[in-house]
DNA sequence: AAATCTTTGTGTATAAAGTACACAATTGTA
DNA sequence: TACAATTGTGTACTTTATACACAAAGATTT
């Protein structure tokens, strides 16, 4: 919560810079020891978290704006963020619009604003980044994706959306560039689809899968050290991974 | 083109009402004789055409406003339309903006605004409808998908966007119950796919595919009074219809 | 009325993909 | 040295997809 004089700072700023009427928010997703994790801001003062999310400059294309609100609340740089819907309900952010009510009138106060918000999510490696709270959050922290907190505004509708688009994702493209190491083994890549499905998937089964998409190259040197058997390493195959993107999976028709 | 008063009252009227900054465009596709088309407006003493778009009023849901837009603009009511994609580009009205940069100062003239425009896209039966143009539109008209004319602003990459959807959602959802009429044939409904995807199907193949997925009712009695042989009528199973809507078809993984 | 044309309904053989298992090999530990 | 855990590879079976062939129904032609 910000104090009267900070929140007549920022709403004029907000007003100088900032598109009216439009947010964008962010779903990361993360992977680390078997869990999904999602990245979330807790406000200061506040129990309750939040998508990194901000506002849209005058003459910024949406992407790189969706680019620098990642950076600027989270530390996060450099990632590939993908549009998936837009949140337009008239009341989403009654919280936000109520919370300043009795601080500052209406036509100075940025957060009595309707926002519609669009969502972006990204997948990233999870040991690749460092996340960074900015002024306004006590924390900036990765959540499992099965141990949620409570979420502000309407962020867990957001947050559900985001991981319904994602498992669509799965069915039609290539999923694991920007969330797994360089190098990383068949079980390694197979744990990560069973996070985002939420379920097991069969060891035999899903390497043949995998590999019949023909976007993954073998280490000629299996992972030694570990204890079991040494495991082969794959990395990705970057131009038969892009061109997968592009032409999708599954012909359907 | 509007007049100088026209654009006065009309960016009086869009200030008190509007939402800044956000617009939204239709892509409504429908199907005759074995073509799909899309529904288009030509502007007064315009040479180029456009997709039925407008603006969202102050606490109205978007969803609500795009069917506002569409039977305002087109007289199409009743239509479900799904969202997209946002297009953002800051440029992108860039012919709107400049259309009246010496009828009227920016900060009056509603158009010198940048507009972020959320695309939904409709498939409705072609019979079911009559498009109106609007006060705004000299014609209002079905266009044959390979007989596009030029479209102004960015609706060239809007139309080819919301054509992607759906070719998209034909691989994971069941399509057809708002295009068809209540009872049709098999080959019609071949017609459509055949449409959507710009190529030939086989038809035993289709006929096997469509029924496994357990959404269509064969009627008692095959269409008599045609020539050839009497074919069989089909209608959607709504229940089964709606929930392969929700459940999507190929479990993929 | 018979032959013919067109369109629709149904079936079948083959190939590809998905699913469910079994077993051997490697490595650290008991 | 036996054992447990983990990984690599293979195989039988089922389901789905693809490519065809042929029969049936109605209108048209001869």
């Amino acid at each position: 919560m910000l104090t009267k004089k900070q929140l007549i700072e920022f709403s004029d700023e907000a007003r100088k810079n900032y598109l009216d009427h439009i947010s964008i928010d962010c779903v990361v997703f993360g992977f680390h020891e078997g869990q999904m994790k999602v990245l979330l801001l807790q406000p200061h003062d506040e129990k309750k978290w939040l998508l990194p999310g901000g506002f849209v400059m005058k003459r910024e294309p949406i992407e790189q704006a969706a680019n620098r609100i990642l950076k600027e609340r989270t530390g996060l740089d450099k990632i590939f963020l993908q549009q998936f819907y837009v949140f337009g309900d008239p009341d989403r952010a009654k919280f936000h619009s109520d919370l300043y009510k009795d601080t500052l009138p209406d036509h100075e106060n940025w957060f009595s604003n309707r926002f519609l918000s669009i969502g972006y999510y990204a997948l990233v490696d999870f040991f690749g980044v460092v996340p960074q709270p900015d002024q306004f959050s006590e924390t900036c922290t990765w959540r499992d994706l099965d141990d949620m907190p409570e979420l502000l505004l309407d962020h867990e509708q957001i947050f559900k959306t985001a991981l319904d688009a994602l498992r669509l994702q799965l069915n039609h493209q290539p999923i694991g560039y920007n969330l797994m190491p360089r190098e990383f083994t068949m079980p390694e890549l197979q744990k990560l689809y069973e996070a985002i499905l939420g379920k097991k998937l069969d060891r035999r089964n899903f390497q043949r899968r995998i590999l019949g998409f023909g976007i993954l190259n073998r280490a000629e040197q299996p992972r030694k050290g570990g204890a079991h058997k040494a495991p082969y390493l794959y990395s990705f195959d970057l131009e038969n991974y892009q061109n997968a993107l592009t032409e999708g999976f599954r012909g359907g028709w």
